[in-house]
DNA sequence: TTGGTAGGGTTAAACGTTTAAGTTAATGTT
DNA sequence: AACATTAACTTAAACGTTTAACCCTACCAA
């Protein structure tokens, strides 16, 4: 092996030239004769030497092509979970074809500050349970995009949860039905749960408020009060905090015939221990979901829920990111009827 | 907004000491006395200074604190196969334990080097498709481990996969079966296809040509010779490759009464299909998987497989690469018996 | 001849740290 | 009193680039 690093140095003395003009020879062309510039890297192809060390080029530029990607939750959440790692391919796609780097940062992590001074930007991917990393996100000085949540002055990615809730809801809900939310979110509680009187959290916008809304208010118009009762709270949208709602809401009486979930996987969840329990989905169970992942299509009956899409959301931020753009963009939702209610 | 970012030196002025000594109060307490320090860290905190620069320090220390995950195939493929997904969820977790961060390195990239002088080390999951790419990993000077393949002198983490495919399919082979394969990156080709006489790749000891060995020598067990023609190349784990490839099987004449499948999502694909079919499983048709992935558990029947834990892998891979260790490690995997073959 | 311009270089100052080596004063030891 | 040790700093040289500013020579125009 080499006995040390070569550098910049080295080629110029090799060569009888100063080290800027090696320098230019990978970054200026223009800046120097094309005989030169190819002598340089014909010397620096012999000796082995692959470039201008990056590290050094970071601190001097103040630019390294890496791009980190914020996660609310865990990595190891996010890349198991069906939305967020489609979410994160998008992102993934759009920096490669650009030649930038991602750097994978856990939301639940302390601070952003040992990664501030070397990433290009952030993607923040849904609303930091930690407060001070959303604080942090907000006072820091580099490009950020946030997705899923907002912060005042700076760019997001968005859909219209409001109506997207309210429209699946809407199509759900019947005359007389007893309604029921498997909720994301919505308390501060690390267990499944249902919210009683407990205060619902609602850290900036949060879209579990947004869709809880939407919800609310497509039963009001069929005149349906729904009571705090009958909402439950999931902590993480996984498979066993879903089953455990699931055998609540079927268990309780009198047992809901409607069930909106606020997510795709509550909802196969739900739907799965129904049919396990002999229970006829749509007549006597109707069930909405959230969110329109490949999984969904599979289920039978194929469930009715909202399609948005996650690649479509990571590319949108990787682009804004990388363009610059620093508008709040909502993205297109899309209704998918399934046969999980009555037509 | 602050007019410029703050440095060690404008903290050194200010407090008229050197800025060795503000930065020994960062790094070094023993360097300098408490009162001192506590002084200093007061006065960092009063104007806004949130330690060292990151940039300057990665190129004064010479290490990062980042650990690059270089995938086999694009991170979008990666982070949607629940196999790699896990791999990553494992690294990751033990990674933040430590302290470090993930930078996700996608293997269809050009060249690692990039990023080879900033990064504190190399964990390497699956055997790079860019031949450039695997010598690049191979020559560079960094720590490096490899998972699921190996490099000379570089140690890495596998299982037995020889010794796991000749133990699942003992269990599934019965005298006088039609045995067929549903392999995995067997030779070059985009599509899925029967392999026929087409040259087999074989790089890295491929392991997919290890749980061939063992898928051959347990048949040969049997008295049944494979051949080629029952033998199929799905160019990724896949569910779309998968189907095609379950099709054609299953429509095959004579059609096989045993197939082995080299990962789950590939046998949950024909398992599917079969049912669809109406073909009596396991009584017309025997399946096997590779991986014991979760979905494995809620299919009907259950799937016969052999279970490897990817956490365990991602952990082993990260804890080896963070404690320099040198040897090569073989993790033990699980032989699950389900009702996709008669017991 | 004078002056202007362009091409192809060089010089040296950053970028923001860390750290080995040196200095000084105070403390302890015999 | 002389010397050794230690604590608490400072000095200055790296780390490996990039880049603004400068310098020279050749060429051209008037």
């Amino acid at each position: 092996m080499k006995k040390t690093k070569l550098t910049l140095k080295d080629v110029a003395q090799q060569l009888g030239v100063s080290t800027a003009t090696i320098s230019n020879a990978f970054n200026r062309p223009d800046q120097l004769s094309k005989g030169k510039r190819e002598e340089i890297l014909a010397q620096c192809e012999r000796i082995g030497y692959s470039g201008p060390n990056k590290a050094a080029q970071i601190l001097r530029k103040g630019t390294s092509n890496i791009v980190a990607l914020v996660l609310a939750d865990s990595i190891a959440y996010m890349v198991s979970d069906p939305v967020a790692s489609t979410f994160i391919k998008g992102v993934s796609t759009t920096l490669q074809q650009q030649g930038k780097h991602l750097l994978l940062y856990a939301g639940d992590s302390n601070s952003i500050l040992d990664v501030v001074d070397f990433v290009d930007g952030f993607i923040c991917y849904g609303a930091p349970r930690n407060y001070k990393l959303a604080q942090e996100i907000a006072a820091q000085s580099k490009p950020a995009i946030t997705v899923d949540f907002d912060i005042d002055d700076v760019p997001s990615i968005n859909i219209d949860n409001e109506n997207a809730a309210y429209e699946v809801a809407k199509a759900a809900i019947d005359e007389n039905d007893i309604v029921a939310i498997l909720g994301l979110r919505l308390i501060d509680s690390p267990t499944t749960c249902r919210i009683y009187d407990s205060p619902l959290i609602d850290v900036n916008s949060s879209i579990s408020h947004r869709r809880l809304d939407g919800y609310v208010r497509a039963a009001k118009e069929q005149g349906i009060e729904i009571n705090n009762e009958w909402i439950w709270h999931l902590p993480e949208s996984d498979r066993s905090y879903a089953r455990q709602a699931a055998k609540e809401v079927l268990m309780s009486s009198p047992r809901p015939n409607t069930v909106l979930c606020m997510s795709d996987i509550i909802a196969l969840e739900l739907l799965h221990s129904a049919l396990a329990m002999g229970i006829d989905v749509p007549n006597e169970l109707k069930i909405t979901g959230f969110d329109g992942i490949e999984e969904a299509d599979r289920a039978r009956p194929h469930l009715t829920t909202v399609c948005q899409s996650s690649v479509a959301k990571g590319e949108a931020a990787a682009n804004a990111l990388l363009s610059g753009e620093s508008r709040k963009q909502i993205l297109p939702f899309d209704l998918k009827l399934g046969e999980t209610i009555r037509s």
